[in-house]
DNA sequence: TTGTTCTTGGATCGTTCGTTCCAAGATAAG
DNA sequence: CTTATCTTGGAACGAACGATCCAAGAACAA
């Protein structure tokens, strides 16, 4: 070997990030490959080059959106430590992201690709996501059980589990113009429904 | 006036049901209008002369979703009269259709909109759609804080916009191969942590 | 500087998109 | 039967789709 190759003229991760913002808003059916590439700046031979068809793109977008920006919100309930009082912050933070600012009316990246008909290479990250957040919501409802915050009777993974299924819905309902205030309506009823 | 014009020669009402399927399965983006006429079995011309675009097409398909397949559901909450058990009631037939049979695996055609891009012609019904929902679970609540089911503290309006986002997270769910057993775990906890 | 390899811009591929158009067919009042 | 009006099949429209291809450009080893 005597010449060696050229390097990537552009920041990938930077790439990565734009298409993950066209994906939230706009769902995979509705975002073009020219979208991507006046978003961008790139040219289709830089893309394709990079991250392979339209599908890999998308799951590379999910991909990141997971670990960026759900990860972090999950990851905050446990590392806060007060039990129920985790929880309900928890959700005084996603009604603010959905309802209000910049990414108000995107729902979320990943409840959104419940409902689109996601590539193979996608599938498994939805239930990566939704064993994070209830493994999340799990590890908080153990703390508040040991302080006695729960209602007797209540059992922790199944609480879990209805709070998980509650976040996805407050994402999809946000999308549809759903009102904060109806939205909170429903979360302050099943915190109250499991406290003591 | 001399003459008099043709009629149509296909059952509209069939054809809707038809286009519905498709929508409900596949989503407006993945649907294209070639696949409408093999489904349906009509021209493009007949189409367009009886439905207008395909905007006005899915915005029937979810008004006939809603009136033929929602309202049904609903209205059974409320005549049920049984309070709490009208609640199981409606979720047990609710998982039963979201996980197998036909339709298992399709989600909620209404829910799964609120993902997508919906056309400006069907928002409302998604905001009627969810307002039908919660006043169904509304009334059967009132019964059951009549009947003393709830549990001390329980506000059945909040408690209705919990169940009713309960509902459209396990449509949501149930869509990306959620287990039956999975979504009933969050089921009961959600009636269990209600009752009295 | 030369040689080799990868990256890039941009033209282009064939397909599918939603929609429109028109001639032919069907219907019923006159 | 004539005539007016609507419906129908099917060709065709321009635009957009995802993907591919290739010559030109850029980078680094020798």
């Amino acid at each position: 070997m005597t010449g060696m190759a050229d390097v990537k003229h552009f920041d990938e991760a930077a790439a990565l990030a734009a298409v993950e913002l066209l994906f939230w808003r706009r769902g995979i059916a509705s975002t073009g490959i020219q979208d991507i590439v006046a978003a961008t700046g790139l040219s289709r031979s830089s893309l394709y080059n990079a991250f392979g068809g339209k599908d890999e793109l998308y799951a590379a977008a999910v991909r990141r959106y997971l670990d960026e920006r759900s990860r972090p919100m999950f990851d905050r309930i446990v590392a806060d430590g007060r039990g129920l009082a985790a929880v309900t912050a928890f959700f005084d933070r996603l009604l603010r992201l959905r309802c209000v600012g910049e990414f108000a009316g995107w729902g979320c990246l990943v409840s959104n690709a419940n409902a689109d008909n996601p590539p193979d290479a996608a599938l498994s990250l939805l239930a990566e996501h939704h064993a994070a957040l209830k493994a999340a919501f799990l590890a908080a409802l153990e703390v508040a059980e040991s302080n006695q915050e729960l209602r007797a009777g209540v059992e922790p993974n199944g609480a879990a589990e209805l709070l998980t299924l509650l976040a996805y819905a407050v994402n999809l309902r946000s999308r549809s113009g759903a009102s904060r205030a109806q939205l909170e309506t429903a979360v302050t009823a099943a915190v109250s429904a499991l406290a003591a």
